[in-house]
DNA sequence: ACGCTAGAATAGTCAGAGAAAGTCAAAAGA
DNA sequence: TCTTTTGACTTTCTCTGACTATTCTAGCGT
C-alpha cells in the first residue's frame, strides 16, 4: 500500500509531465489530500529536493504558491554551461564520445565512468528513430554532465544512490 | 517438524508462486508465523540472497514493506543475466535505483560511477511520456550494466573511449 | 492622496510520536 | 559444531501540530 507521501509526489509529478516547472497551493494540496500542510513540505523536501533534480521556489502571504521547476542548468560551473550548450537539445553519437573524451582529459570523469557514460550515449542504448535517438542522448548526457559537476564542484562524497 | 525457516521459505516461495516477485510486511508475516520479526531476516539472508538468484528491497517507517524479486530461473546463471533479466524491457526509476545501489554494495561500481548511472536513469533524462520512460530507462540500464561488466570480467584498463 | 498599521492569508521549520524494517550477539536446538 | 531463534537496540521513514515568518490588503489618521 502506497504511503501518502508517494501518492502526493507522483500527483505533482503528473502535474508536471512534459513541462518543466509546476506551480500550486499548498494549502489547497494538504486539503485536497486530507492531510496536514506540513505534509506537503516533507514530500518536497524527500523527493524533490536538488539531489532529486528540482528547485522549490514559493511565496508566502495572500496570494502565496509553491513552484517546483525541474533543474536543467546549475547556476555556477564555467565549463559545465559550456558543455551543455554544446550539448543542446540534440547531439549525435560522434559530439557526445568526444565531449567525454574531453571530460577524461581534462581528468574530470576516470576510464571507467567515461566508458559508462559512453555506453549510456551509445546508439542501442536509445531504441528509437535516429532523430528522437539524438534529442534523448542530449537530454541522458546533459544530465550525466551535471552529476560529473555535482562532484567537482562539492568536492564531496555521497553515500546514498 | 522441518523448522520454521523452511515453513518460511516454503511460504514465500508458494507466494511467488508464477509471479516473478511478492511484497510482504515483516512484522505482517512474524505474527502470522507466532516468531520474532527477525526470524523473517534470517529467512531472507540465507534463502533468498543474490547467491540465491533473489534481490531484496525494503523500506521501513510507514507503509514499509519487504519486497523479493526473483532473477533467474536456473541457479548457474551469472549476476549479469540476472541483473539483466531483472531490467526486462522496462523499468521504473525506484527499481533501477535499487539495482545500482546493489552494484554498488557489491563493490563493482563506485560511489561516482552509481550516481553516474543514477542520472542516467532519472525521470528528468529521458523526456518522453512516462511508459515511454521506462522502456527506455531499460534499455539505458541494460547497456550500462553490460558495461560495468566487460570491466569487471576482463579487469582490464581501457584507454580509448 | 499617502503612509502606517493591524489582521488575514499564506508558507516554513522543527521536534516528537509512531510505524516499520535492520543489526547483532547470545541463547537454544539439531 | 553449525544452524536457528530470539530480543534488545538502532535506523529510517512518515505524519502531525504548535509555533514562526512573510506577504498582501483594507482601513485609519493626517
Amino acid at each position: 500500500m502506497a504511503q501518502l507521501s508517494d501518492t502526493i509526489e507522483k500527483f505533482i509529478k503528473d502535474l508536471m509531465e512534459e513541462g518543466t516547472q509546476v506551480e500550486l497551493r499548498r494549502n489547497e494540496l494538504a486539503q485536497h489530500f486530507g492531510c496536514a500542510p506540513s505534509q506537503i513540505n516533507y514530500v518536497l523536501a524527500t523527493r524533490f529536493s536538488v539531489d532529486h533534480g528540482y528547485v522549490i521556489e514559493s511565496r508566502r502571504g495572500g496570494g502565496g504558491y509553491v513552484r517546483i521547476v525541474r533543474m536543467h542548468e546549475s547556476p555556477e560551473g564555467n565549463l559545465l554551461s559550456m558543455l551543455l550548450q554544446r550539448v543542446g537539445t540534440e547531439i549525435d553519437e560522434d559530439s557526445a564520445v568526444a565531449i567525454i573524451k574531453h571530460l577524461l582529459d581534462c581528468k574530470l570523469v576516470t576510464t571507467n565512468e567515461a566508458l559508462l557514460m559512453r555506453s549510456a550515449v551509445a546508439q542501442n542504448a536509445l531504441a528509437l528513430p535516429i532523430s528522437a535517438k539524438n534529442v534523448l542522448r542530449a537530454a541522458v548526457l546533459r544530465n550525466m554532465l551535471q552529476q560529473v559537476f555535482r562532484n567537482v564542484e562539492r568536492g564531496e562524497k555521497h553515500d546514498h544512490v
